[in-house]
DNA sequence: CTATGCCGGAGCGATTCGCTCCGCAACTGG
DNA sequence: CCAGTTGCGGAGCGAATCGCTCCGGCATAG
């Protein structure tokens, strides 16, 4: 039997998962209706959880940075550092990771948010470490490198995007066609390949990095 | 001295760079007043040059094919393949091609467009084979894996997406921080690596790429 | 069976959209 | 030097969409 109280829980996950979704679909102007007509809820249902559509998109962030976070302690507990690596951009990516960017500067930045993204920063510093200690990362690629990666392959263009766009050939294997590119990307990021063009930066990786204008 | 019929030209070619740059940014649901303030005219000029949003869009779309086909053709004119194949993938990137994939769904596509993406499908065909028969693109890599590279690798934020997401560290480099994306993924697609996961689709390749839904 | 409280969605004012229309300034031919 | 012409910028139109409020209806708890 399914209590009014198991109602309003399914709703709240159909609502993080549909904003997730429409945000990779549409962008920061991704509109309050369209989150609730994709999750399947009314419109009174969103706006009785969340006060304000900022509400839930900054929720929705602290959702994309826990995720973040876990999978790179998950990546750390691998005893292979490049595994550990590897797993961890593969887990960011298919989340979708950087198809929240977009809203990063649209919604006021909490502390809670700033610290878990410093947290964050320091777990990929240590991974990006960890790898290139062990030989399996090639020199010179940066935690900038393989965080803008990560946000690039995760922008992949939803099943729906994809048919607005007419690639109907890639609708029945869009994840597999991205964990290709994964794949393409970590090859590239292995040790032994040619330097990398122009030099590195060297300011504090990631500094502002959720800050507001 | 500068003549009416200059003004007009450079009103032209600002406007498409701009409507360019604003798709960038705004995705598909740029408006045409974004595109006129950018490009530095009223958009009453926006409006005399092209009678509908969508003819500016659809403009731009062939200009985006001719630079595909123009790329092509400049990547199959050099004698090592390899390095034609890569001279192309960095043109294609850099030109921005993937931030107008968006509006693919958005715009009637006239029959000038269909063919010139098609030609375009078979120059890449060409680019492809040529480099996997010299041994240097990994053998299972399809041209659909580097066209979905070109389209993510080209969506890289402009300076002003950048400075709204709070990424200020990398405005200085932007571009350059795409060039090093552009060489990791190209190393990952040279050979010797482990296979791809996954099959490669065996349909036809970017059929219905630019169809109509 | 009554009472409770969560559900969905119609509808509000405000904003933004694509687009039209016109006053103004710049260049041209005489 | 003077009309005449032409391309310029932007105010403003109706329509569409925005974030958000409010309430009637109904399933569930007691």
């Amino acid at each position: 039997m399914t209590t009014r109280r198991d109602i309003t829980e399914r709703n709240d996950r159909a609502l993080l998962q549909a904003a997730r979704d429409v945000l990779a679909e549409d962008g920061a102007h991704a509109s309050v209706a369209a989150v609730a007509a994709r999750a399947g809820v009314g419109i009174g249902s969103l706006y009785r959880r969340y006060r304000t559509k900022e509400e839930l998109f900054q929720r929705l962030s602290l959702m994309s940075l826990d995720h973040w976070n876990e999978a790179a302690e998950q990546g750390l507990a691998d005893p292979d550092p490049w595994a550990g690596l590897a797993t961890f951009v593969r887990r960011c990516v298919e989340f979708g990771q950087g198809t929240l960017a977009p809203i990063a500067g649209a919604i006021e930045v909490t502390r809670e948010m700033s610290d878990k993204a410093r947290h964050g920063d320091e777990l990929l510093d240590e991974l990006v470490r960890r790898a290139r200690e062990a030989g399996a990362l090639r020199a010179d690629v940066t935690t900038v490198d393989i965080s803008l990666l990560i946000e690039q392959l995760g922008r992949f263009p939803a099943a729906d995007q994809l048919r607005k766009q007419g690639r109907d050939d890639l609708l029945p294997g869009a994840a597999e066609a991205r964990r290709r590119l994964i794949a393409i990307a970590l090859d590239g990021l292995r040790a032994g390949h040619a330097p990398l063009p122009g030099s590195p930066p060297d300011n504090e990786l990631f500094t502002g990095r959720w800050s507001n204008p």
